[in-house]
DNA sequence: TATTGTTATACTCTATAACTATA
DNA sequence: TATAGTTATAGAGTATAACAATA
């Protein structure tokens, strides 16, 4: 799985296709490391936005970033609610709107799998250099602004 | 989404997540390539690695190589099968195995999906020139290969 | 009229374990 | 005994559309 499981003949494919061979790889660990706390990458992805946002987030909030329908936010937010990990308050001013909000619980379970997470992400990451982080944190910047410009045709 | 949707203090941390979210964002324009044909990226997978093997693929073979479980390849080959996109074959020498085949029609959908796929990696990848192309393919080499390290502590 | 969030529906994928047939 | 594939099950994510309450 280090190599690539299929050749490939020009050179941008095979850029792409080991970002997104290397990212099924990340999904396999991460599964790992968010057992037995969370069921799963979205929900980790949600904690994390929530503990790093420096402002109360809407579930538009959460859809917009993560690229996730709110119908199907509902029913993520259901799942972390009912474990204790969250809660919707009450926006004053719009009464359409909750605030998401992490539990005391649910900000220990992402401080624990931040943690674990970091863990793992500094021993894979060693293997680059100080200049190939900033190299390839450089070059998948380019790849999303290809991807969004693909978006928009 | 260019920018990620949380700020890093860690440029490593920084550089994976930048891999992860860039292939969060592949996935979204994947769906769009893949249907009305293919249901999911998954299939895609399954039929691009049959129509690059040089030699028949077993249900194991898949299973090792796409990182999923033989349980689900059973099912995910059902769906493909049912489509009229493969076929399982007998294996001769070992009555357990299947060579799995495209047919003509499978071989059909995937070069045609493969050319709206390639057009759209194209468009993504203009983004970087031929030296980036391949700085990007040996970063993320790397990164899988600290990855693999990591599965094996 | 537009927006926020919910409900309903129907797939698809995934993880796990127990199982059958064959090697 | 080990291996290839199947079956069964339960949980989780996703896409889509219709809906209620509020702005």
């Amino acid at each position: 799985m280090v190599e690539l499981p299929i050749r490939l003949n020009d050179k941008p494919h095979e850029a792409l296709m080991s970002v997104w061979w290397t990212s099924l790889m990340l999904k396999k660990i991460s599964t790992k490391i968010f057992q037995p706390e969370l069921a799963s990458e979205a929900q980790f992805n949600i904690l994390v936005l929530l503990k790093e946002a420096h402002k109360p987030l809407t579930q538009n909030d959460l859809s917009r970033k993560l690229l996730v329908d709110k119908s199907n936010i509902t029913g993520l937010l259901d799942r972390l609610e009912k474990q204790g990990l969250l809660v919707r308050t009450n926006v004053e001013g719009d009464r359409r709107s909750y605030h998401i909000e992490l539990t005391r619980e649910g900000r220990r379970v992402v401080n624990k799998l931040d943690k674990r997470y970091t863990s793992a992400v500094e021993s894979v990451m060693n293997e680059l250099s100080a200049e190939e982080h900033e190299a390839l944190i450089s070059l998948t910047k380019k790849v999303r602004s290809g991807i969004i410009k693909q978006l928009e045709e």
